[in-house]
DNA sequence: CTGAAAGCGCTTACAG
DNA sequence: CTGAAAGCGCTTACAG
């Protein structure tokens, strides 16, 4: 069988207790006795065994990311690095510290129970959870909290449950490209939603997008309000139907930069051009912002997998509790070629 | 603290043994005091603790994907779905074997010991471990045999080691591509190397090229090599590389669809009309293939995936060693417009 | 500084 | 069918 704490104990003679005390460095040990032991343990190459460590210690060193369900489509981030951005951010606060990643979706069928999440959480199998999703399930929330189970929402949360939640402010980025169409000149200015409405980044977009309006006294034209989705289509669709309006808007705050290119295909098959008879702006200015030219609001992945890993990890190593933090990731609208300048 | 078997025992007025036995099926339990057990169970929430089941079981229902560094040029598929079908092929056959799924990636320095894998694989942290990876570390992968550790390697592997080896057959493949452009009439067929050719992949590839050719007894042209990378820009340097060339090439065997986006960039910068002066096919099939109506032969990320974690699953559930397993994963040659049609 | 021993929460022979 | 007990491989008071 595999190497256990007693081999190298038998082999260094000495006690388990101080092979454990040398490893862990959670006790005195003599540096004549301590170099004995870690010559005996790279000789054997031993491990501690994870499952019998984590018994004691109640750790796992293990977090999870729930994602949605790999065959959805919000999980396609299509044609850019936004998943690989997490990723990154993610695995810059744990690495060092010595943690694993666990992906997690739920079952396609939502209702199936018991959730997966739960289960690892009542099982141990993870020390913390990080909620990558676009909505979320109250029941599965609500549990968590009442657990006490450590987790941090990357997103917004309906209501005012105590939570740690990380997130680029959207009600406030979407204000400001709307707001920085405004000053451009434009009037006419159309909202396409990076998804359904009952995800409340779209809600909150679509608020900021308002409240722009508003305060500028411009006045708002329900008919420029369009419900986008996570595909490239919705982008198109979306200036089919803009343009089929007795007033086409001349501006957009588009969801995703994605639809950007839809929006921009589109201007290439019906000889529109772009920023001049139609400019917009977008959000995430992810790869494709990049490299076609494109408007657009930061939506930091890489900061919001990293800040929500170390305040995850905070609060796993934390003995009291605290209050729920909120994290807001700073936005910045990047602005290049499709918003275009100053009006007349 | 946490319910443990002890407090369900006791609430039940039963043993542990019974609990133990009524939740895993593995000794007799009568029907209504197994009733009886489920319905304290379902009240209670209670999962077996992970770590304490997993000392006794010698298991811990994880695997491990091994992927390149998220900071990685390779992990990068932009544009394309990759990653995500080979994550849905992993979990069309985890998902329903209780097994979870944790992400492990190197450390930047290739050379940090010890490595972040042999530690999961000594410590017993997971069950078994996917490769997904261009190259490989012999030392990581022959200590893992000396381990007797299970895993299952997506690629090729330089060498005889006895392993469990699931890819397409990248060889046959690209000489099939190869011999497409042949039959189409071409006589000036260029390749591009979807990476270095120190990927073994990219060797394979290259060496199948040439056989097409010299099958079909055309004399072979080393500027007619160019080495890719997964970047577009690597699609786009090579055709001005081959068009710099005073014979350029009619036709080019890509590596990747990524590369081939960069090609119909240059060709609609550079006034060029694809297939008529220059025809193509790709690698990959994915959604940039499907979009831009790009000849490409399949490397079915999710079958790999998914026969892959089969394959995997068999061997932790085994005792007895057996012979390792060599799944080739079907590709077929999806005929699109970039290739073209029959030269006079 | 060192060691013997208890105990983490399970599973699994073993005895009844 | 049921229960008492050993033991998985660690960590951590506790005694010396």
């Amino acid at each position: 069988m595999a190497i256990t704490i007693k081999d190298i104990a038998r082999e260094a003679n000495v006690s388990v207790s101080s092979v454990s005390f040398a490893i862990n460095g959670t006790g005195p040990v003599a540096p004549e006795t301590k170099r004995r032991i870690f010559e005996i343990i790279e000789r054997f190459n031993y491990q501690p065994n994870t499952a019998a460590r984590g018994m004691k210690t109640r750790k796992t060193n293990n977090i999870c990311l729930h994602i949605p369900h790999p065959e959805s489509d919000i999980f396609t981030f299509s044609g850019n690095s936004l998943f690989n951005d997490l990723l990154q951010g993610i695995g810059s606060a744990i690495d060092e510290k010595g943690y694993n990643l666990l992906l997690a979706w739920d079952h396609k069928d939502v209702h199936m129970k018991p959730s997966k999440l739960l289960s690892l959480a009542r099982s141990r199998a993870v020390d913390g959870i990080l909620f990558s999703q676009p909505n979320h399930d109250f029941e599965t929330l609500n549990e968590l909290l009442n657990l006490k189970f450590p987790f941090v929402f990357m997103g917004r949360v309906l209501g005012d449950r105590p939570m740690d939640v990380v997130d680029i402010d959207n009600f406030d980025a979407s204000y400001r490209n709307t707001s920085h169409l405004i000053k451009l000149g434009h009037k006419k200015i159309a909202f396409i939603s990076p998804g359904p409405l009952d995800y409340l980044l779209a809600e909150d977009r679509l608020e900021g997008y308002k409240e722009a309006l508003d305060e500028a006294n411009i006045r708002r034209n329900d008919q420029y309000v369009y419900i986008g989705d996570t595909r490239e289509q919705s982008g198109y669709a979306a200036m089919e139907f803009f343009l089929s309006l007795k007033e086409p808007p001349t501006a957009i705050v588009t969801g995703r930069d994605i639809q950007a290119l839809g929006i921009l295909q589109y201007a290439r098959t019906h000889n529109l051009s772009i920023p001049d008879d139609i400019a917009f702006v977008s959000f995430e200015n992810s790869d494709i912002a990049h490299k076609h030219d494109i408007s657009s609001m930061t939506t930091d992945l890489y900061q919001i997998g990293k800040e929500s890993s170390k305040l995850l990890l905070q609060t796993i190593g934390r003995k009291k509790e605290r209050q729920p933090q909120n994290i807001v990731i700073p936005a910045e609208l990047v602005v290049r070629k499709t918003c275009g300048g100053q009006r007349e």
